[in-house]
DNA sequence: GTAGGGTTAG
């Protein structure tokens, strides 16, 4: 029996419950099961994991080794309690006397490791196998995909086929998240399809990820309709591929299918259906939404969709009551309703938010910080815009990036300090890009300087000869001042080098129906009416004082024709076609693709105090927010 | 024993 023994040493411990060995007492037999392995499975079972480290104990003082199964489950006990401690000992026990697990048993001590947090170690265990399956590589693939360490992970991938061993399912579906450049996905889809492993959902949904990720959404469309076989979180990524990407209209759409097909909304379909409405505005649906939300009562990352939805949909009062009835707030939930504050014009709540923020919230992030000089910016708050940016390294230990840099010199630029502007992007710790000179051009088109305008417009220019906004921008200053010739100028290189200026357009949501309005189109069904009644309101505007500000006019035209051009901007059609649909106690809620005009906020003012009504504008920068005859953002803007 | 989808600024 002592010879045996010896031998016994290269078969301990097994996979097999059964067969459980010891080495060093002389009386084992291949057989021999120490007796204290069933209580020691119990304590695991019952996740008592003192009690099964004590019986570890006395089976180290005797000597006696359980086998592969009883481990798997202590380490698991391990796991369940969050005890590196106890892990790394089961670790060291396993190994003792200079003896080598199971390729089984060594996956799950570096699975344990991962799961810990501990990378190195799980690395080390990897690098001293003396045979990996495709249990092991995929365990640290996914380890280094899920870290983002997306270049150690496609490097193992490599190693893992040098090594002869094929990637699975499993593989696949981590390494396909780790996967940065469109050339190495192509290659690996190919390699998926030959296997043929493309019908797996992971590895389904992980394609649709990734080319969503890159930006190749018609790609990820076509994986998806591939599917043969439904799945829930297949769904769910295209629908979030669209709704990331801004295409609201697609993503409400296979939302619509989806349910159409059988499958019920969950927390991650309604994040995304939430984030769709918020890009349509879409506070009807965003509300109908909010019934289903309902049952999800606890989930955070809803939650904050549910309030961004209310924020940018202009709905503060929907937005301030999630909040403030949210058990669990994260870092996410105070920034958004924040920069909601900022955005709709209500600053010094959103700075009062911020201060209740440093006593009682989580440690605000760079993004958090935007919120603030946002809403600095939008109030004219010049010192305590210069205080939160000259702290934000001191107190959060966040240096300013270029967004920041962009809310100073926004700040900057709408209190007149163009010289102040020009030196803070000369102190800018990185390249200056199109949109800091546009904040620039911004500035110079409401200070009217045309010269330090011309010299962003160009800066522009040379970063993107194609930018649409700096050609209209520029042409507006030199329209400003009258400079005809210059502005024919401009024209002119935009004709040349095929570059349209964006038409204005203003939407409205009527009956659940999306009334779109552009300058000068009459497709409307009910434009003569809507135009009727604005020429009306205008003709009453003006016994109360209203001139039309002509300034905002763009061509070269004279007289009652500028006018003419100013009277039918799409946000006064739709102003009207709101006025004409609701009654008076409902919010007329607009949004638009560019900047309101001067004009069109003057007439909106106005209007909301001869109508008495609330009406809210969303512009691609802000919110306005008209009630007797004054607006939110104070003229400021 | 190894794999999945969702939230904040610009």
């Amino acid at each position: 029996m002592r010879g045996v023994s010896k031998h016994l040493q290269l078969l301990r411990p097994t996979s097999s419950r059964c067969c459980s060995y010891s080495v060093n007492s002389s009386l084992v037999s291949p057989h021999y099961v120490p007796p204290e392995t069933e209580s020691l499975l119990n304590h695991c079972y019952r996740r008592d994991l003192p009690s099964a480290m004590h019986v570890l104990d006395s089976m180290e003082r005797r000597g006696v080794w359980a086998d592969s199964i009883t481990y798997s489950e202590l380490i698991k006990c391990c796991l369940a309690h969050g005890a590196v401690r106890e892990g790394k000992r089961v670790h060291r026990h396993i190994f003792s006397n200079g003896y080598h697990p199971k390729t089984f048993l060594t996956n799950i001590l570096i699975n344990m490791y991962v799961k810990f947090n501990l990378l190195e170690e799980a690395q080390v265990l990897f690098d001293k196998m003396p045979e990996r399956n495709v249990v092991s590589w995929t365990t640290m693939i996914s380890a280094y995909s899920n870290a983002q360490l997306n270049d150690r992970a496609m490097r193992l991938l490599a190693f893992m086929f040098r090594d002869g061993v094929m990637p699975n399912m499993f593989t696949f579906s981590s390494v396909l998240r780790a996967c940065e450049r469109l050339y190495d996905l192509k290659q690996l889809h190919s390699w998926i399809m030959k296997v043929g492993l493309e019908s797996d959902v992971f590895v389904r949904s992980a394609l649709i990820d990734v080319y969503s990720k890159m930006g190749e959404l018609l790609e990820a469309l076509k994986v998806f309709r591939e599917m043969m076989t439904g799945d829930s979180v297949v769904w769910n990524s295209i629908i979030a591929a669209f709704a990331q990407h801004s295409d609201g209209d697609e993503a409400l759409h296979l939302y619509k299918s989806m349910r159409r097909v059988g499958f019920p909304a969950d927390q991650s379909t309604l994040t995304s259906v939430l984030r769709a409405c918020t890009s349509l505005s879409l506070l009807e649906l965003g509300r109908q939404a909010h019934v289903h939300v309902l049952k999800f009562d606890q989930d955070l990352i809803l939650n904050n969709a549910l309030l961004d939805m209310y924020c940018k949909c202009g709905s503060l009062e929907d937005a301030k009551f999630i909040f403030n009835r949210m058990a669990k707030k994260d870092v996410i939930s105070w920034s958004t309703m924040i920069a909601g504050l900022a955005q709709n014009g209500f600053s010094m709540e959103a700075l009062n938010l911020f201060e209740s923020m440093k006593v009682q919230g989580p440690k605000p992030n760079h993004i958090t910080i935007l919120g603030v000089l946002f809403a600095c910016s939008h109030a004219g708050l010049v010192n305590e815009g210069w205080y939160y940016f000259r702290s934000m390294n001191n107190l959060y230990g966040i240096d300013p990036g270029r967004e920041h840099y962009g809310c100073m010199l926004d700040l900057l630029g709408r209190a007149e300090k163009l010289d102040d502007m020009v030196k803070l992007i000369h102190e800018m710790n990185c390249e200056p890009d199109v949109v800091t000179w546009r904040t620039l051009l911004d500035a110079c088109r409401a200070r009217q300087n045309v010269d330090l305008a011309t010299y962003a417009a160009k800066e522009i220019l040379k970063l993107d000869p194609q930018d649409t906004g700096a050609y209209v921008l520029l042409s507006n200053i030199y329209a400003i001042s009258k400079r005809w010739n210059d502005v024919a100028e401009v024209r002119r290189t935009m004709k040349k080098r095929g570059i349209r200026k964006e038409p204005g357009c203003s939407w409205i949501e009527v009956n659940k129906q999306i009334h779109a309005f552009i300058l000068g189109d009459k497709s409307h069904p009910q434009i003569d009416e809507i135009n009727r009644q604005l020429n009306q309101f205008i003709c009453r505007l003006a016994g109360a004082g209203y001139v039309p500000d002509t300034n905002f006019v763009l061509q070269d035209l004279e007289g009652e024709q500028r006018e003419d051009s100013l009277r039918y901007h799409s946000e006064k059609l739709a102003i009207v076609f709101g006025i004409m649909s609701f009654p008076k106690e409902k919010t007329i809620r607009i949004w638009k693709n560019l900047k309101i005009c001067g004009d069109c906020h003057k007439f909106a003012k106005l209007i909301a105090e001869l109508e008495q009504r609330h009406i809210v504008i969303r512009d691609p920068i802000r919110y306005h927010h008209f009630q007797d005859g004054v607006c939110s953002c104070g003229d400021y803007w």
